[in-house]
DNA sequence: TCTTGTCCTGACCATATGGTCAGGTTGAAA
DNA sequence: TTTCAACCTGACCATATGGTCAGGACAAGA
């Protein structure tokens, strides 16, 4: 067995550990680098120093800016598509849009970056990831606005059009992370706190839940987790 | 009366009807460019070539490209602001609301290009207008959540955070032409129709009064105008 | 230990870009 | 008609940037 890749203990050899640290050092970098200027404002230069690594070594990686760019871009991507997995397997839009809308929310919080990068591409006309747009997204849109179709059917909510709930469900959650430093700023500087992301949340929820008729004007809002 | 600005028939002058007419082209073309590129994407080249001017010219009304870009930024943030008159003379929240929710979205509609450079200028953590976002967008804030507060003092709405209803009107409506390459996209590459636009301002109106408690479940949506 | 292919990097290059400027043109005041 | 300041622009420059490459270092298999 001189296969290395798969031994038992997974011990994992300098080189690839070393080469998957870089990659990892560099995509970070980038990340950062492309959010806050942008890719025509970004330079190879600085994410290489904020990687703390030779210019020419990124190159070694990726081949060019816009290879790594890519790979950016559809990170991000993944991440944004696989909040989704909350939405499905929910009874109704109480439960699914809730979790979806706390899922979205997460990933505005922690990964503010990568969605400004997001936003920034699409902005742009999506020149790298148009045709993830005409497949992956329409598909999973369409598949979710057939399971609001079906809530709406079941009587479980009024009659919202589901794609622009839809928008508005991305809008509003991306929008604590594309405008954050705006938020930031109206809070006095500060970031959001503990307490106001909560309340951030809360008030997403409670006004989208209650906008589409799936929470009576009365009822509580029910928690994330008790 | 050798003034001559202000003669009676108002003729301009060629001198300085020529300087307006360049001045507002190079100011749209550079509208435009930015928002399709980014600021560090942008050349003045481009902006010169779309304009129909050399570029030495642009360089004789705007000494440097970061002058260009804040007279756009300016720009777009004076209609952005002006969108809220219509906000401050309503009764209550149903027409408040319901009006700036069209101011906006008619902004996102006839605006798209000056609402990417916003966002894409906020984005990037607004660095040349900052001492807007600090004062005039602060205070105008302010004023609002003090009225939206009041709305509910009145009983007029339910109790929601004021801030975070305000981030929510900003994304959702922005959102249709920050994003507005996506749903062009999702829509079959068709950019949206004059009917669905109407269903994109009802949607959100129908979404945020109710989720908000202004409408009641079953109470008729006012239309904008009949 | 030897060999080899992967990994790394300082130095370098071609190009694009923001910006300048000298010199020409022109509208309009006198 | 004269004058002159505002206006215009082709040619040019300094710099920044994406990308290349030759040659060295080094891990790992034999």
């Amino acid at each position: 067995m001189t296969e290395r890749a798969l031994s038992a203990q997974m011990k994992p050899g300098r080189r690839i550990e070393a080469r998957r640290e870089n990659e990892k050092l560099i995509l970070q970098a980038a990340e950062k680098v492309f959010a806050e200027a942008g890719f025509g404002g970004a330079t190879m230069q600085l994410i290489a120093d904020m990687a703390g690594l030779p210019k020419a070594n990124l190159h070694y990686y990726f081949a060019t800016k816009e290879d790594l760019y890519r790979r950016v871009v559809q990170n991000i991507f993944e991440i944004w598509l696989h909040a989704a997995d909350v939405f499905d397997a929910a009874p109704g839009p109480i439960e699914g849009i809730g979790a979806y809308i706390d899922a979205k929310m997460e990933i505005s919080r922690r990964h503010p970056a990568g969605s400004k990068v997001w936003a920034s591409e699409v902005m742009h006309g999506a020149p790298v990831i148009q045709d993830y747009l005409e497949t992956t997204l329409r598909e999973w849109t369409n598949g979710r606005a057939a399971l609001i179709q079906k809530w709406i059917n079941d009587g479980k909510m009024a009659a919202i059009n589901p794609e622009h709930l839809l928008y508005m469900l991305w809008a509003t959650t991306q929008h604590y992370a594309d405008f954050g430093h705006q938020i930031e700023t109206l809070n006095g500087g500060k970031a959001l706190s503990e307490r106001q992301w909560r309340e951030a949340k809360d008030s997403v929820k409670s006004i989208i839940l209650r906008g589409i008729g799936a929470l009576g004007a009365h009822d509580p809002m029910p928690s994330q987790r008790r």
